[in-house]
DNA sequence: AGCACGCCGACT
DNA sequence: GTCGGCGTGCTC
C-alpha cells in the first residue's frame, strides 16, 4: 500500500502557488509519511528548502520523472494550528469526498492582494537632500527602476508594496537593492482592520437565573471531570441560551484558551455582536460573508497570533486557527445552513465535534427546536442534554389557533384568508398593531392535495409527497416511482385535487385587495437583493411605516417586533409536504419560530396557522409548543420508514450535461451497489431525478443508499470513488457524495 | 515568493 | 566584447 509520489501543496497562502507539486518519496520516508503532514522539500532553481503539506500519495507519476525530486524531512512539529487544520482538511476529504485541494481551500483561506497592501510598504529613510543626490546619481547610470521608486518615494515617503510593484512596475530585485543601499526599509507592519471599533467598555456581568446557571455550571463540571461528549442545550425560545454561551466561553478564556461560536449567517445581527462585544471586549471578533477574503484573512491572523479569544461567526469560523481552542459552540443548531452547499459539502456540526476531537476542545449545541438527529443522539448518550424551560421575561405564550381550510371551502371560503385570519387581521388594523404573514415556501416541491379532504398523494414506496410534473406525471425524487396525475381524489373522490401556487407577490395583491387601506411590505428574495435591503425592510417595518409584513423563512428569524400581535402561517401545508424525509421537523421548526415573533412586547400576541391537515402531528405539536411531543412522533416515522438518524443514509448526486449518459451512469451504479449490497444489506433507492432536475443544462439525478451503520456506507463511498476512478467514462459526469 | 535566464544599454 | 540592471517566467 505504500505509495511512490506525494503531491505537495507548498504555500497556500500564496495565489500564484495555488496548485500541487509532486515528489518522490524517498524509501526511509515511505513508512511514516501520511497525508496531512508537514515536509520539506527543495523548491525552484537552485533547490531552495521550503515546507509544503502532503496532500495526496500516489503511484503514477504525472510528471516527466527526471524532473522529480526527493522530499527531504518530515517536519516533527507538525502540531501548529496550520497543520492540525490541514489534517482536518483531510478528514474532510475521507468524510465527504472531494478533491484534497479542495477540502484545503475550504479550510485554509487563500491570501489575496487586498492582504499585501495592507501589510507591506516600504518607505525612504535617507534624508530629503541626501536622496535627492542619489536620484541623480540612478539618473546618471540609467538604472531607470529604481529613479522612479525613488521618485515616487520623494513625493510620498511611505509607499504600499502593492502600488510600487503594480503601478511602478519595480520589482523585487529593485527593492532589495535599495534596501542594501540604506535609502529604503520595508516594514511589514501588521494593520488589521477590526471589525469592530472601539464602542464601550468590556467587563460587564450578567447574572444567570437558576436555570441557566445549572446548565452551565453542569457543563463546565462534566468538563472538569473530563467528559468530552458534545452538549445539546435545548431552550425554548427566549430561555436565554446567549447568557449560558457567554459564561461557557468566560470559563474557556479564564483557562487561557480561545472559543469559536458558529451562528446562522442572517442571525448575526448587531445586537447580538454588541453583546459579546460588552463582555470581551476588544479580545473577539467577527466575520461573515460581507467581508472581503482579506479581511477575512486579517480576522483569521490575528487568531493565530493570539490577539483575540473568540471568535464569532458563520459556518466557515469554525476553520479558525486558534492556537489552542477550547470550545466551538453552536447557536441555532438545526439550521441547514450548517450544511455546505458547495464542495465539499461538510457538514459543520460534524466538522466541528472532529475537529475538537483532534485538538481538545468541547462542542456545545444549542437550539429551540434541536434537529432530529442532534436530539436523538443526546437521547441516546452520545452528547449530554440540557434543557432551559422558562422563558427570561416571564412572557405569556402566544395563543395559537389551527385553522381548518377545509371547513373553509365547505362554508364557501375559496380565498387564501381563513375567516380567523380575516376577523383577527382586520382587528389589529383596527387598533394600529402589526401583522406578519408567513409563507413557509421552503422545500415546496409541487405536491398535490385534495381541498375537500386534506389527501395528499404520496410515493407508495417512501412515504414522501409526489411532485407533480410538467409532463402531466406525478414524480418520486427518492425512488423515481411515477404516476399518472388521476382525476379525482383517490381517497374521497372530489375533483379539487390542487397543487399550491406559492409566491410573495400573489399573495401581496390579494392582501392589498382584501385590506386597501393597510401599508403593505413585502420581504422575498426579489425585494431584498439590494446591499443592505435585508436590513432596510425590517427597520422601516419595525419603524411602523408599514402595517402588514408579507415575507418567506426571513422574517422569522430572531427579529423582536415588540408591536406585532398577529401571525399568520397562510399555509402550512408547503413545508409540509415538500417530498423530503425531513419536511415534518423542518414544518414543526418554521412554525414553531413563525409563533415565537407574535406578542414580543406587552401585548399577548395570536397566531393562526391555516392548514389542510389539521391533526398533522408537526402542525399540532408546534401550536402547542411541543417538542418531545414532536420528536416521539417523527423518530417513530423515521425508524418505521428507515431513515435518518435511525438509520444512516447517503445520497449519491450525480450531475451532466448529458442527460442520456447521466440516466446510463446511474443505472450502472445502481447495478454496482447492489453488488456490493447483496453481502451487506444495503438498501438502494433511485435513481431519480432531483427536485429541480435541470439547473442551467446541467441535469441532475440522485440515488440513495441507506444502511443502520454509518461507517458502511463510507465504506461505499469508497468503493465508488474508486470504481469511478479506474472508469474513464464517468470524465462527463460529475459524481458527489452526501452523507445524512 | 524567490530565483535564474535572457535581453539590452553603457562603458573599459 | 563584457558588465550589470531589469523584466519575465518557472518552480515538481
Amino acid at each position: 500500500m505504500q505509495k511512490l509520489y506525494a503531491d505537495i501543496i507548498v504555500d497556500i497562502t500564496q495565489e500564484k502557488l495555488d496548485r500541487t507539486f509532486q515528489y518522490i518519496i524517498p524509501d526511509r520516508l515511505r513508512e511514516k509519511l501520511e497525508v496531512g503532514m508537514l515536509v520539506q522539500v527543495p523548491f525552484g532553481k537552485g533547490s531552495r528548502t521550503i515546507k509544503g503539506y502532503v496532500i495526496k500519495l500516489t503511484d503514477t507519476a504525472e510528471f516527466d520523472l527526471s524532473r522529480l525530486k526527493e522530499i527531504q524531512e518530515i517536519v516533527t512539529d507538525g502540531l501548529g494550528p496550520q497543520s492540525r487544520l490541514v489534517r482536518l482538511a483531510a478528514w474532510i476529504r475521507e468524510q465527504y469526498g472531494s478533491a484534497m485541494i479542495q477540502a484545503l481551500k475550504t479550510v485554509i483561506p487563500v491570501k489575496k492582494k487586498i492582504k499585501a497592501r495592507e501589510k507591506k510598504s516600504i518607505r525612504l529613510i535617507m534624508d530629503r537632500e541626501k536622496a535627492v543626490s542619489q536620484l541623480e546619481f540612478y539618473r546618471k547610470k540609467h538604472q531607470a527602476a529604481r529613479a522612479r521608486l525613488l521618485e515616487a518615494l520623494l513625493e510620498d515617503a511611505e509607499l504600499p508594496y502593492e502600488l510600487a510593484a503594480g503601478r511602478l512596475n519595480i520589482t523585487s530585485a529593485v527593492i532589495k537593492a535599495l534596501e542594501e543601499q540604506q535609502v529604503i526599509v520595508c516594514s511589514s507592519e501588521k494593520v488589521y482592520r477590526n471589525p469592530l471599533k472601539g464602542e464601550m467598555a468590556e467587563g460587564q456581568h450578567i447574572s444567570l437565573n437558576a436555570e441557566q446557571q445549572a446548565a452551565a455550571e453542569g457543563i463546565i463540571r462534566a468538563w472538569e471531570a473530563g467528559d468530552d461528549r458534545p452538549s445539546l442545550i435545548h431552550g425554548v425560545t427566549g430561555s436565554g441560551k446567549t447568557e449560558v454561551y457567554m459564561e461557557l466561553i468566560a470559563h474557556v478564556v479564564e483557562n487561557g484558551q480561545q472559543a469559536i461560536m458558529l451562528i446562522p449567517e442572517i442571525a448575526l445581527t448587531y445586537q447580538t455582536v454588541m453583546r459579546f462585544y460588552r463582555r470581551f471586549g476588544e479580545r473577539i471578533s467577527v466575520v461573515n460573508s460581507r467581508l472581503s477574503d482579506g479581511e477575512k484573512y486579517d480576522q483569521f491572523e490575528r487568531a493565530r497570533n493570539g490577539d483575540i479569544d473568540v471568535m464569532i461567526g458563520p459556518r466557515s469560523a469554525l476553520f479558525t486557527p486558534f492556537q489552542n481552542l477550547g470550545a466551538v459552540i453552536i447557536d441555532e443548531e438545526h439550521e441547514r445552513t450548517y450544511k455546505s452547499e458547495t464542495t465539499p459539502r461538510y457538514d459543520a456540526r460534524e466538522t466541528a465535534i472532529r475537529r475538537a476531537e483532534m485538538e481538545g476542545a468541547r462542542v456545545v449545541l444549542g437550539s429551540a427546536t434541536p434537529s432530529v438527529e442532534s436530539y436523538y443522539r443526546a437521547l441516546e448518550g452520545q452528547y449530554s442534554l440540557y434543557q432551559l424551560k422558562k422563558r427570561v421575561r416571564e412572557g405569556e405564550l402566544p395563543d395559537v389557533c389551527i385553522a381548518d381550510m377545509r371547513e373553509e371551502l365547505k362554508a364557501g371560503n375559496r380565498s387564501i384568508f381563513s375567516r380567523r385570519l380575516l376577523e383577527l387581521t382586520e382587528d389589529r388594523l383596527k387598533n394600529g398593531e402589526q401583522v406578519m404573514l408567513f409563507l413557509n415556501r421552503r422545500g415546496y416541491s409541487g405536491f398535490l392535495s385534495c381541498r375537500s379532504c386534506g389527501h395528499v398523494l404520496k410515493c407508495p414506496h417512501c412515504e414522501v409527497s409526489l411532485s407533480a410534473h410538467n409532463n402531466g406525471k406525478l414524480v418520486c425524487h427518492y425512488c423515481g416511482y411515477e404516476e399518472e396525475i388521476p382525476h379525482k381524489c383517490p381517497s374521497c373522490g372530489s375533483a379539487f385535487l390542487r397543487g399550491f401556487k406559492a409566491g410573495t407577490q400573489q399573495i401581496e395583491e390579494l392582501v392589498r385587495k382584501q385590506f386597501p387601506s393597510a401599508r403593505v411590505l413585502r420581504m422575498d428574495l426579489d425585494t431584498t437583493k439590494g446591499k443592505g435591503g435585508h436590513d432596510k425592510i425590517l427597520e422601516s417595518f419595525l419603524n411602523r411605516e408599514a402595517d402588514i409584513l408579507i415575507g418567506t423563512q426571513m422574517i422569522v428569524k430572531g427579529h423582536d417586533f415588540p408591536n406585532v400581535t398577529l401571525v399568520g402561517v397562510l399555509a402550512a401545508d408547503l413545508s409540509l409536504h415538500a417530498g423530503d424525509y425531513r419536511c415534518a421537523e423542518r414544518t414543526f421548526q418554521l412554525l414553531t419560530q413563525a409563533a415565537g415573533r407574535a406578542g414580543r412586547g406587552e401585548r399577548p400576541g395570536e397566531v393562526v396557522i391555516q392548514t389542510y391537515d389539521p391533526s398533522n402531528y408537526a402542525v399540532q405539536a408546534a401550536a402547542s409548543q411541543d417538542y418531545e411531543g414532536f420528536y416521539w412522533q417523527e423518530i417513530l416515522f423515521r425508524s418505521l420508514a428507515g431513515y435518518p438518524p435511525v438509520s444512516g443514509m447517503m445520497a449519491i448526486h450525480g450531475t451532466s450535461e448529458d442527460q442520456g449518459q447521466l440516466e446510463l451512469a446511474m443505472e450502472y451504479l445502481k447495478k454496482l451497489l447492489d453488488q456490493i449490497g447483496k453481502k451487506n444489506q444495503l438498501s438502494i433507492v433511485g435513481p431519480a431525478d432531483e427536485t429541480v432536475y435541470k439547473i442551467s443544462d446541467v441535469y441532475r439525478k440522485v440515488l440513495y443508499v441507506k444502511h443502520e451503520r454509518r461507517e458502511m456506507l463510507i465504506m461505499v463511498k469508497d468503493r465508488v470513488e474508486q470504481y469511478i476512478e479506474m472508469n474513464q467514462g464517468y470524465k462527463t459526469i460529475n459524481i458527489q457524495f452526501e452523507l445524512e
